[in-house]
DNA sequence: TTAGGTGCAAATTCTTTGCACCCTG
DNA sequence: CAGGGTGCAAAGAATTTGCACCTAA
């Protein structure tokens, strides 16, 4: 299911390489650590792990290092993105469609995304309450920003 | 699709009331800003939209609001809680089990829900690249918690 | 060698808290 | 009138930044 960790180093260093970035002992640390647990860590534990291995790491380097790996698409953050807490009064059924550029959230509805059917598995995890599809893209509006050509 | 903002004022006022707290002006204006857009916002945005009105309201009240509504049931907050962001490694397609109460955030697979069908109001918004269930719940390790009888 | 990367410490930004006063019930 | 709620200001977290030194290439 899910790519061995000798692996994701490889492609790592490759990607790191190929992006022109050095490839520093802090870089290839933190990235295993993300890599190598399934937890979802956020920047304090991943950071606590790193030390483990690399006690001079500071946690300025490993919030550097982290969003520099999302911009290689090594890694994503769970949420709209790494943002602060976002409020919602529609308590009807519904589901998300968060740009991943500008952070805007648009409601939308499907009687079919509704009537999803749970795998068994998530049985031996918990007790499910709530059920909502998110779809990450980039809105109309950012992608004809981009094409107007802002700075990049 | 939505409840009506006045009908939705009103189910407030109840709660409130049910709830044994006070019905004060502040509370009102910052239900009523969350309710009445559709932009899912901050707590800073719900600040400066509820100032317009009540121009003396504190930027404390209003977290203090936000966290007490979500209590109350009245409105969610958008990403696993009001919670720091969070990375993933697994770039595998997978889809996330979240506990409201520890913050646990557990993958899990299914090809079903791989091949959910987007309705085509999705194209209206903007273009799609990702697609993920999240599943709201209490993990077994809470619920077991919970009956041990911590404080309440 | 040298440009990018790191650690440190200080600055920001976001959120929470203590406390005296205010207002709803 | 009483007790919860609010605003203020200050404290605490979380995250970012400037800068001098370090190190991979």
């Amino acid at each position: 299911m899910n790519m061995d960790i000798e692996q994701q180093m490889a492609r790592f260093k490759e990607i790191c390489r190929n992006s022109g970035a050095k490839l520093t002992h802090q870089r290839m640390e933190i990235f295993r650590e993300v890599a190598q647990t399934g937890i979802h860590p956020d920047a304090e534990t991943v950071f606590k792990g790193v030390r483990e291995r690399v006690p001079s790491v500071s946690i300025d380097t490993v919030y550097r290092t982290l969003w520099w790996l999302r911009d290689l698409g090594l890694i994503t953050i769970l949420g709209s993105q790494h943002e602060r807490a976002r409020f919602d009064a529609n308590l009807s059924r519904h589901h998300h469609f968060i740009c991943t550029q500008c952070g805007l959230i648009q409601d939308f509805f499907s009687d079919d995304l509704n009537r999803l059917e749970l795998p068994d598995s998530i049985r031996s995890i918990g007790r499910v309450e709530k059920t909502q599809v998110e779809v990450k893209g980039i809105c109309h509006e950012c992608a004809a920003d981009d094409q107007t050509g802002a700075i990049a």
